[in-house]
RNA sequence: GGGCAGGUACCCAAGUGGACAAAGGGGGCAGACUGUAAAUCUGUUGCCAUCGGCUUCCAAGGUUCGAAUCCUUGCCUGCCCA
């Protein structure tokens, strides 16, 4: 097999799309004949430093590209992100200051270096150079693109279709992402299928400053453990890769099978067949096991499976409550016989949001205490001074109630 | 600048003077079922509480015995015209 072959093979495994093949294969070449790595770009938001699994399908890709000898431009966006950008339509983002984007660039790094060699990795900002452009350099660059190319975008076609507002400044964000590429003179540039727009604007401003256009390489986007939505923060389905070990075996022995074997395929190198034919269970857990031990090492993924069967499968109270209540005479009415409502000690360990919540939860036979379910809201324990009873509060929740004598 | 249509609970969305804490769907939570899941079914989903009470329908005022619903002003969004 030739260099060739073998870089392509890695480059386009898993990739959705690559535009334009032809100029990737010469680009690669033309970088093996002159011994000069490509330089390769993925930009990232620096509102959100927790990365999560959705993002290191990119990371992983990257490194491909630096295993192959190649150049990372690990682009943070705080130019963009000191601006906020609105696009949830939902929420506006809180404009960073200075300080919390150098925060967030040591967070990312951080992170990024568990998957990425930093010896071949520069991080760049794109604040470097756009905040020195002037206004008169901006109306430039706005001027080589229109309007009806970018409503062509489907998230801003859709909105103007939908009579939901567009603000002129998110006209700008792909503008300004292609223009990140043409200050790169990137090579390549990696992106969610979501961001194949902005990618390519990228190419078009390239040709326009007179460079020769990026190749454009699309990844997957990673579905988050709803199954459903792809992962984001704001949508609450993900899993960071800072989540603790517990947290993040937890979540991802709670996705549906069918999305565990896309997980096997987009964040690990397993062999596939091998996974389908092995019990879903096993394989869920094998997979949970493989990505914790990936962040946190191997015992902490060891631990985090013991953690989990113990507290889930088999039901069993946890070495480490979610809460512990100490009660004192003062939480009760009668210091001489001591004893609380159900609804208020529930309430006191704070696992609920309201005693309304907890009444309910109660009702509907959320609520064990000693392993005995417990169903009526208006039950009042009876507490015996140093005595431990433990809770368990709803699905997962667990907490240990103690009355102690002043 | 002018005209029109809107702003309802976590989200979408009904309601257009009293029976509205507010239909329906999504999401969340709990129960059943399971493989710890998913799917499905059932219940539940403002707060406090024993009856019952309290605070909500963009904001502030007003009309009324009574307002999410009517009026005024303001703020926000979309569409059309300039």
């Amino acid at each position: 097999m030739s260099e060739l072959t073998r870089q392509l093979d890695l480059i386009l495994r898993g990739a959705v799309e690559v535009i334009q093949q032809s100029e990737l294969e010469s680009k690669l070449t033309r970088s093996l004949k002159e011994k000069r790595p490509l330089r390769v770009k993925a930009g990232f938001d620096p509102t959100a430093p927790d990365l999560h699994l959705g993002h290191t399908v990119l990371i992983h890709k990257l490194k491909h590209f630096q295993d192959l000898g190649h150049k990372v431009l690990f682009l943070i966006g705080d130019f963009t992100g000191m601006i906020g950008d609105p696009s949830g339509v939902s929420e506006t983002r809180v404009a960073l200051t200075k300080e919390k984007v150098q925060e967030n660039a040591r967070t990312y790094q951080e992170q990024i270096f568990k998957i990425l060699d930093p010896a071949k990795t520069e991080i760049v900002f794109n604040s470097h150079w756009m905040s020195r452009m002037t206004a008169d350099q901006l109306i430039q660059l706005s001027a080589h693109y229109n309007v009806a190319r970018m409503l062509e975008r489907e998230d801003f076609h859709t909105r103007y279709h939908e009579q939901k507002p567009i603000s002129i400044h998110e006209f700008l964000y792909p503008l300004i992402q292609g223009y990140d590429s043409v200050e790169l003179k990137a090579d390549v540039e990696l992106g969610g299928t979501d961001q194949k727009f902005n990618l390519l604007v990228g190419r078009d401003l390239q040709r326009d400053y007179k460079q020769e256009a990026q190749v454009v390489l699309t990844m997957p986007l990673l579905e988050g453990t709803d199954g459903v939505r792809k992962m984001s923060k704001s949508f609450g389905n993900y899993i960071a890769i800072r989540d603790v070990p517990n947290d993040m075996f937890g979540k991802l022995m709670s996705i549906s099978d069918q999305l565990m074997f896309w997980y096997y395929e987009l964040l690990t190198t397993e062999n596939l067949e091998q996974v389908k034919s092995a019990h879903p269970m096993q394989a869920k857990q094998k997979l949970a096991e493989l990505i914790v031990a990936r962040y946190h090492g191997a015992d902490a993924a060891a631990g985090a499976k013991q953690e989990f069967t113990h507290r889930f499968s088999e039901k069993e109270f946890p070495d480490e409550p979610d809460a512990r209540v100490t009660l004192t005479a003062a939480d009760v009415a009668d210091p001489a016989a001591p004893a609380i409502g159900l609804v208020d000690l529930v309430a006191r360990t704070k696992l609920v949001p309201s005693k309304s919540e907890a009444r309910r939860l109660i009702i509907q036979g959320g609520v064990e205490m000693d392993e005995q379910k417990q169903t009526d809201p208006n039950a009042s324990v009876r507490l015996a001074a140093g005595r431990q009873y433990r809770f368990r509060i709803g699905r997962r929740k667990f907490a240990i109630v103690e009355f102690k004598r002043p």
